[in-house]
DNA sequence: ATCTGTAAATTGAACGTTCATTCGGTTGCA
DNA sequence: TGCAACCGAATGAACGTTCAATTTACAGAT
């Protein structure tokens, strides 16, 4: 299966995204990604095999989104804890300006799916490794406490998804003060 | 529709819980829950009109029963900190205790179904309401910091969630070590 | 430029399966 | 006797997938 994505292939992801969002896994058939996509359901089929891989292939897709948002271009010149501070935020604004994307990680991870893809490294739809790489980064500084780096991990990135849910869902308003003292939270509670 | 349950309703969600684990919403159809709790079809639809109104029933149950588990006799002779680590650690124990209930109410509130869910009041699968008012009243007599109670919340409950799927998923052994360093990051994070 | 042959892309009607739901009938109990 | 609980074969709609046919893309030959 061809993986450099074309304009229809990316279309296609665009609105099964969308689909998914609105409707789950189970309300959206193929017929309709087909038809929203403007494409007929032979070629969905002539790209991807089954509505299965579509779904797979489309997985791998937004995590690659996520974790080039979140780590390409970290600085590195500022401090540990700023970085830390950008990271967790990255985290939200991508949750929180893409909400189809994390709807749709969020039902693959608590779905059968999420057994079928290979690598099992992630928490919170986000590439693991990079996180606990970073993590143990601050460890090995002397800027965070040493304790289990999957128990900080949880925290991290556990306070993260929650709060982003909670702006999506309107219980929360997303502005620089909330997410300082989501930050804030965060950082007392880890920091050396 | 009835909602003391009897026995044979309480069979019922039990293994449709178990099914749902396994299988997600749309895996599991109605013929594979009448077979697996030894009942007709027909006696599914003589309790619940629908599909739907079965999986609206099972979350209220579901709901029911964490919020029993984690607030129910909450000694309130303890000193507020050890009552934050109590909820906290009640939390976790009941998802990781009840991986069936955990993964339904996951799947659930990340699908179509959510929005059917008439009282939205909830974080993590948890009443949100007995959480707020827990970490308002820590505010009020000055053991928490005084910020935002819903960002507070995500941090709490966010770690909490995390923290129970690395532990389902193996990612963390589940001891008193590592669940006092998760009370420990959030207590140091909220605490006045 | 024009033609030609081949492979890739695209189409959507048709197929077979699965599933939620129905309903006419049976059992058990008050 | 009546009513609720219970049964499961039958129904019909929805869905994933197939495939034969058609169009497009394009390289090489003229």
């Amino acid at each position: 299966m061809n993986v450099q994505f074309t304009d229809k292939i990316e279309c296609i992801f665009k609105h099964t995204l969308a689909l998914i969002k609105e409707n789950g896994f189970h309300g959206t058939p193929m017929s309709m990604i087909a038809k929203n996509s403007d494409v007929a359901i032979g070629t969905i089929y002539h790209y991807f095999p089954s509505k299965e891989n579509l779904i797979l292939e489309l997985f791998s897709y937004c995590r690659k989104k996520i974790n080039a948002f979140i780590f390409d271009d970290l600085a590195e010149d500022l401090s540990y804890q700023e970085q830390f501070a950008i990271v967790l935020e990255r985290f939200c604004e991508f949750q929180i300006n893409n909400t189809d994307i994390f709807s749709f990680l969020e039902q693959f991870h608590n779905s059968p799916f999420n057994d079928l893809a290979h690598d099992r490294q992630k928490v919170g739809g986000c590439d693991e490794n990079n996180v606990i790489t970073f993590l143990l980064k601050g460890m090995e500084t002397n800027k965070l406490r040493k304790i289990d780096v999957h128990v900080m991990a949880s925290a991290y990135i556990g306070a993260a998804v929650t709060f982003s849910k909670s702006v999506i869902y309107k219980k929360i308003k997303y502005d620089k003060k909330h997410l300082d003292e989501l930050i804030e939270i965060i950082w007392n509670g880890v920091k050396q």
